[in-house]
DNA sequence: AGTTTGCCTGATAGTAACTCTCAAAATTTT
DNA sequence: AAAATTTTGAGAGTTACTATCAGGCAAACT
């Protein structure tokens, strides 16, 4: 059993944030001491990291909360969990090139005043310079 | 020169976004109309999307300000906006990293339960069901 | 024993970055 | 010219934290 700041530790994610996810009702599970005090278990600590998976990849807290349910309804609830799991997984995925795109983005600018420091040229680009300039879109 | 509305489609950008961003100073040069309507320039579009670029990949809009005054600034802050990019380029790979980690564990949910529906197996992770398991920690 | 230290608690306030609503202009469509 | 659509700014509302604060409890020093 684990404290909320090896829990915090464990998955990096803050107290604060661990406790407003218990009271957001995402630990249905978790237990406390005599004291009040939050003690998760590895059980709790699982779900922990599919909460901070689903966060992580833009699921909103009232969707976390809807599939936190299914899964405390148990069985009859399997083929729904799994078609969420799904839709979650090609948003990631979109995300994911998303990200892509704009990596390629910052590669290019990277590239871009690569060359103007190596070059001393002027940032053409900048509307600030008057001159006559190509697009700096990608 | 694009209106608003034209902006938003071209980008991706919504147009309460738009007067947000523009009305936090993320366009220095935007004109207006004799009527007071926002005109945005092919190099307008290019600044909506180094915003864009900096945005998604979580960089705070005081510092996407701060980037952007210095490209007013010119030549002198070449060195200190290439640092930026190259900072914010590191953020965008580690996000991929973590973004790759959290596909894998969707993966391994979405075959679990792949799993449970093809054989008809209890959800035996869920501590609904008081049996004895192995964590689900992927 | 007393007190300090440190972690934990809930309640509440504050923040970032939108996102929405609205009413009044401006523009476009019919 | 009337109707429908856009654009505008101001301001309220939302989400998901994030920080602050006072108070409780327990173990460690003095």
């Amino acid at each position: 059993m684990y404290t909320i700041k090896e829990v915090a530790q464990k998955t990096d994610v803050s107290e604060h944030t661990l406790r407003f996810w218990a009271k957001s009702g995402f630990f249905p599970f978790l237990k406390r001491n005599q004291n009040n005090i939050r003690l998760f278990s590895e059980d709790d600590i699982a779900w922990v990291k599919i909460v901070k998976c689903l966060r992580s990849v833009g699921t909103e807290n009232k969707a976390i909360k809807k599939y936190i349910d299914l899964c405390i309804m148990g069985d009859s609830t399997i083929l729904e969990r799994y078609k969420i799991i799904q839709e979650t997984k090609q948003k990631a995925k979109q995300q994911m090139r998303e990200l892509k795109k704009q990596l390629d983005m910052l590669d290019y600018k990277e590239k871009f005043y690569q060359n103007l420091i190596e070059n001393n040229l002027k940032d053409e680009w900048n509307p600030m310079n008057k001159v006559k300039h190509e697009s700096q879109a990608v």
